[in-house]
DNA sequence: CAGGCGGCGATAAGGCGTTATCATTACGGT
DNA sequence: ACCGTAATGATAACGCCTTATCGCCGCCTG
């Protein structure tokens, strides 16, 4: 059976708190001062964990850094910082953005990702 | 000084037959079709020159998958299908995507990928 | 509150993409 | 054609991220 440990709390709270796609290092980090003893192999854990339960889901970014968010938001989009390779999200969504792909190929989904100076790198 | 070997020049035909952009196994791929000697180093070694000489330019799509397409091509976007797994170019782009970012939030570029079935998985 | 067992955490091991090594090959200037 | 040397290619080594191992801890039920 399942248990609620404070682990899994922690990790939990990191991103109703985060409000953005959190990277393994930076659920670590922030799980860390929670609960200081927090491990490598307890965050990968979890987090595999609870994007099987449909709690967390993947998000991937151009370049390959993996990274998580909540899984109850609606379609949106991201932004990745150029300095501090934060991600942030994007609440709208050209809407057009399917019809741009040439004949014969069936769109089923999209990702947009913007690249700049995010509000604190400035 | 740079020598024009056989490998080089089969690896820049395989750009310029291709049309869409390439991972390096699919380089590797086809380019030993025209020199069925070709390795592994001699493919990292030579995309890494002609990325340095910006003849190549790397792909970064969302997943990690590195990919190169030719450098001189103007502003696109890239489809990859997820039957498949190859890339393809996407002529146009939905302009006013770069207004979407939070203020204080400054965009500097961006991607954006469609995911589907292409013309040959349809 | 006691005991069983699921979870934790430090670390070893694994996987994968990329780069380094080095003997051999072959390009290109003379 | 010859020779110096850059390039090749098989393979080992690397780096990074992720998973497995295993003794210990602490959550939960009775």
């Amino acid at each position: 059976m399942q248990r609620d440990t404070r682990q899994r709390r922690a990790i939990r709270r990191v991103f109703t708190n985060a409000g953005r796609p959190l990277s393994l290092d930076e659920i670590l980090e922030y799980g860390k001062r929670i609960v200081p003893s927090l491990g490598v192999a307890t965050v990968y854990r979890n987090v595999k964990t609870l994007v099987g339960e449909g709690w967390l889901s993947r998000v991937k970014l151009p370049g390959g850094g993996l990274r998580y968010e909540l899984a109850d938001r609606p379609h949106h989009h991201h932004f990745l910082c150029n300095s501090c390779d934060q991600a942030f999200d994007v609440p709208r969504c050209p809407d057009e953005v399917e019809a741009l792909a040439p004949d014969g190929f069936e769109v089923e989904s999209h990702d947009l990702t913007l690249f700049g100076l995010c509000a604190a790198c400035t």
